[in-house]
DNA sequence: GGTTTTCTCAACCGAATGGTTGAATACAGG
DNA sequence: CCTGTATTCAACCATTCGGTTGAGAAAACC
């Protein structure tokens, strides 16, 4: 439904319930019944979080019997590190050369904008006129 | 609003938009108008943007003059990494230990009563000797 | 003081979300 | 075959979400 993989798996864990329930199948697989039984919720419910997860890549579920184990996937995690601390990474350098500039120039600034090179992924630029 | 904090950054970052925009200001912080310049969205709408992640606790604002500077806070990346880390180990960790358990038991104990079924997405090995 | 710029608030709209109940599907077993 | 169990599908409902337009609010500039 929602349309990129990343907004897919921020989104599903953006749920307490399904957080909670990726947070148990960390620990063992379970069945849907399993896992709905701590939720005052309705099975049904429980179904439909699960299906998130799975369309966000969280979980897969093998058919075993009439019984559907559910099984946490963990490679998707990377997906949302890896974007995570991309941007971490950029913001506290950044405040680390912040930081230096001011360091290094007690006095006089307001002259030079950082010498920093066109960014990649930048789709946008500053016609400052 | 009021949902718990790992809730919001999520949910925050499910969106888009606005996870380009955090990516923008790791690069330096911005105003209102030059965030919302790229997006063929109204400036409205980026301001409601910007309201879920000052929420989420992922940027901050000061008032200077009428501009509204946005300022990216990078520690609330934290609660994510922690979380997502914390079970993502553990669901390594599990995937370890059954790994020793199988690699122990050369039988497989899942003996199958009935022929199979036929059905696709049979994950675990009957190797029927 | 009045205007312009920047930004937010309020009301509204359509689509998605999370929940429900009720029916359907698939399989195990008497 | 019939029944029970586990799970999903379908329809519905209330709330939230991302977007719009239109009206303020606050500071800078004339």
């Amino acid at each position: 439904m929602a349309a990129d993989p990343l907004s897919r798996v921020f989104s599903a864990l953006a749920d307490p319930t399904r957080r909670d329930m990726v947070a148990r199948l960390a620990v063992g697989d379970a069945t849907v019944n399993e896992l709905a039984e701590p939720y005052d919720v309705t099975v049904q419910a429980v179904s439909k979080h699960l299906k998130v997860l799975a369309d966000a890549g969280l979980v897969s579920r093998t058919r075993e019997a009439q019984r559907r184990p559910v099984h946490l996937e963990a490679e998707v995690f990377d997906l949302m590190t890896k974007w995570i601390e991309r941007y971490r990474r950029q913001a506290e350098e950044r405040y680390r050369r912040l930081d230096d500039l001011l360091r290094s120039m007690p006095n006089d600034i307001t002259s030079t904008p950082s010498p920093q090179p066109a960014q990649t992924g930048e789709r946008h630029e500053h016609h400052h006129a």
